[in-house]
DNA sequence: CTGTTAGCGCCTTCAC
DNA sequence: GTGAAGGCGCTAACAG
C-alpha cells in the first residue's frame, strides 16, 4: 500500500497538514527548516506520492485535461494528439485522450467519464451523430472547446476549418488544369467538414458551369473498406471521372487501393487531392497534392480557448476560429488532355 | 455545479446512503419500488453524475486503465492504443492514454501521474533511459505490463517481440536473394528491440560469412529528419549498401525521403526492410517489405496479462510473453545482381 | 511556526 | 427498508 500524509506525519512526529504545507512547497508558508529537513527526508524514504485522486476532491481542479477524439489510427487525429500534448505539458498540464472509435456511445462515455473525473476542461472532436452530451456541458458551464467538427446550433468554444473555401479551391485547382468530371469521395457524408467540403466542390462547380452529377458522389463510412468501395464505384462508371477530391487521410488509402487495383497511373490517368495532409503524403505511390490545416494551429488555439474558459469558468466564451488551409502541390494532379 | 448526491437526497427527502445505494443498483440490496422510483426521477431530472473522483478515493478502484507511450505520431503505437481502446472498452474499462514524446522525465511524471491518479493499471511502452520509476511499480506491486520494450534486469509482465529472430530472418532473406552489403538503419540504438534487431543482423552476417562493418549501421535519434541524415550517410559511402533493414515506421520515411533525393530507385537500386508494417506499408512509393508483429495480439495480451494481475494484486504474475513476426514480401526487395 | 478542525462526494458497516 | 456515522487522503481556515 502506498505512504500517505499520514504515515509520514507520524513518522516525523508532526501533524499531517505540516506535512501537507511542506509537500506543496509553497514560498508563503512559513516552515522551520529543520522539520522541513526532516519531512523531506521521510518522504523520500517513504518514497510518498500525494494522491492525485483525494487532491482533486478536494481542490476541483485536477490540471489534467482530456482530449476526445474518434479515431486514434487517424494520423490526423493522432498528430492532433501529439501537439496537444506538447500544449499542455507545456503547461503544467496532463493530457489524457480518449478515443471513441467514431461511436457516439463512447464519446458520451468517455464525455461523462473524463468530466466526472475531475479533468478541468475537455478537447473533443465529436461523432456528430447527436449532440445532448454537448448541451450538457454548456450547460453546466464546463469548460470544453470542439475541434475539427462542430455544431451550427450549439454556442460552443470551436476551432474548425475552411473546409468550403479550401474546397472550393481545390477544385478550381482541377478545372484550371482542364479537368470537368471531377468526383468527390469522403467517410460520413454528415460531418461538418464534409458537408463544408461537399458543398464548396458544388459552388465551384456552378460557379464554372460544370453540371453536378450527383454519382460522383461518394462515401458512407471513414473505413479504408469503405472507400475502396466507392471508389472502385465511381473508377467503373461508364464515363469515370479524370480527377478526384478526397477526404480524409485513411479514405485516401482506400482510394489508392482501389486505383491500384485498376491499374491506373496517377497522375496521368486520374489526378487526386487529399485532405488532410500527413507525414505520408511525400512518400506515397504518387507525391500526393494535398489541401490540409495546420494542426498545430488549431492544437495551440484550441488549448487557449480552452485554458481562458478553465481560468473563467463562470463566464464562458464561445468563440468560434476558423483556421486556412494551406495546399500543398505535389505530383497527384496534372493537365487533363482529353477534352471531356 | 454538478448534482451531488446530497442534493439527489434532499429533492427526495431520503438519506445520501439510501439515494447511493439505487444508484449502483445492486441485486441484492433492498429497496422499496417507490423510493426507487423516485430517486431515479430525481436523478434524471437533476442530471445526476456520480462523481468518479470521490468514488475511486472511496473504493480504491476507478476501472480506468492508463497506457503510457513515447509518441502518438507514430502508427505502430497509436495502433496498439487503437487495440488497447477496445479491448478495454470490452471489458469494462475506460483507456486514458499519455504520451511521453520520448522524454524519461515525462515518463517518470506520467506513471506517477496515472498511478496517484487511482488507475487500476497501467500499459507502459517505456523510454528506457532509466528503470528507477518502474523498479517502484514493481515493489508497490501496482499492476502493469511493459510493452515492446522490456529490461532483462526486472522481473516484470511484459509483452514483447521475436525481435532478434524476425531481423535475423530478414537479413537471410536479403542474403538469399544475393545482397552482400546490407546496412541497417533506427532510431535510438540503446532501445531493447533495436537492440536485438541488431544483434539477429550481426548474426545472420556472421553464419553467412559475410563480415561485419560498423559503418553499415547508423541512426541516432527515432526522428525523420535523424532518419534521413542516418541514410545519407550510408547511401553517400564509397562502397554503398545494396540493401538496408530499417527499423521503425518513422525512420523509414527518413530513409526514404534520402533515397528518393539521391534519385535512387527501390527495389532496382536499393533493395528495402521495415519494422513494421504499417496501413501505409503498400501504398508507398514502393510497396514496402515489412516485417511485423501482430498489433492485435500485443495488446490483447498486454491486456490479459495486465487484468491478471489488477485481479490478484497482491501475488503477482511475472511473465515475458514473446510474439511472433509475420513477414509481408512486397516490392520493395529484388534479387541483387551486382557481383559485390 | 505548527496543530486542530472540518469537509470535498462517495460508500460501507452497523444500527434500528 | 432506511438512517446514522465514519473515513478514503488531502487541504484550507482558524487557532494558538
Amino acid at each position: 500500500m502506498a505512504a500517505t500524509l499520514k504515515d509520514v506525519a507520524k513518522l516525523c512526529a508532526v501533524h499531517p497538514s505540516t506535512v501537507s504545507r511542506v509537500i506543496r512547497g509553497k514560498e508563503n508558508i512559513p516552515i522551520s527548516p529543520e522539520t522541513r529537513e526532516k519531512i523531506l527526508e521521510a518522504v523520500k524514504n517513504l518514497n510518498y506520492q500525494p494522491d492525485q485522486t483525494a487532491r482533486a476532491l478536494r481542490l476541483k481542479k485536477s490540471n489534467v485535461i482530456g482530449l476526445i477524439i474518434p479515431n486514434f489510427s487517424s494520423p490526423y487525429f493522432s498528430s492532433i494528439a501529439k501537439i496537444m500534448e506538447l500544449e499542455c505539458s507545456k503547461q503544467g498540464y496532463t493530457l489524457i485522450v480518449c478515443d471513441t472509435n467514431e461511436e457516439q456511445e463512447k464519446e458520451i462515455r468517455a464525455v461523462n467519464d473524463l468530466s466526472s473525473r475531475g479533468v478541468d476542461g475537455l478537447i473533443i472532436a465529436p461523432v456528430q451523430e447527436c449532440d445532448y452530451h454537448i448541451r450538457e456541458l454548456a450547460i453546466k458551464k464546463f469548460p470544453f472547446v470542439l475541434i475539427d467538427r462542430c455544431f451550427d446550433n450549439i454556442e460552443t468554444n470551436a476551432v474548425i476549418c475552411n473546409d468550403e473555401e479550401s474546397a472550393y479551391n481545390a477544385v478550381v485547382h482541377l478545372i484550371n488544369l482542364g479537368h470537368k468530371k471531377i468526383g468527390f469521395i469522403s467517410g460520413r457524408p454528415n460531418l461538418y467538414p464534409v458537408i463544408k467540403r461537399l458543398s464548396g466542390y458544388k459552388k465551384a462547380l456552378q460557379d464554372h458551369d460544370l453540371a453536378l452529377q450527383e454519382k460522383y458522389i461518394a462515401g458512407v463510412n471513414p473505413t479504408l473498406e469503405d472507400a475502396f468501395n466507392s471508389a472502385q464505384l465511381l473508377l467503373n462508371l461508364p464515363v469515370a471521372p479524370s480527377a478526384l477530391i478526397i477526404s480524409g487521410s485513411i479514405i485516401t488509402l482506400g482510394v489508392l487501393k482501389a486505383i491500384i487495383e485498376k491499374k491506373l497511373a496517377i497522375p496521368k490517368d486520374i489526378s487526386i487531392i487529399g485532405f488532410t495532409d500527413t507525414i505520408y503524403s511525400p512518400y506515397l505511390i504518387c507525391p500526393l497534392t494535398t489541401v490540409t490545416h495546420s494542426i498545430k494551429e488549431i492544437g495551440t488555439k484550441a488549448f487557449e480557448l480552452l485554458l481562458h474558459n478553465i481560468i473563467n469558468e463562470d463566464n464562458p466564451s464561445h468563440s468560434k476560429v476558423t483556421i486556412k488551409a494551406e495546399f500543398f502541390i505535389r505530383g497527384s494532379t496534372t493537365q487533363n488532355n482529353s477534352n471531356e
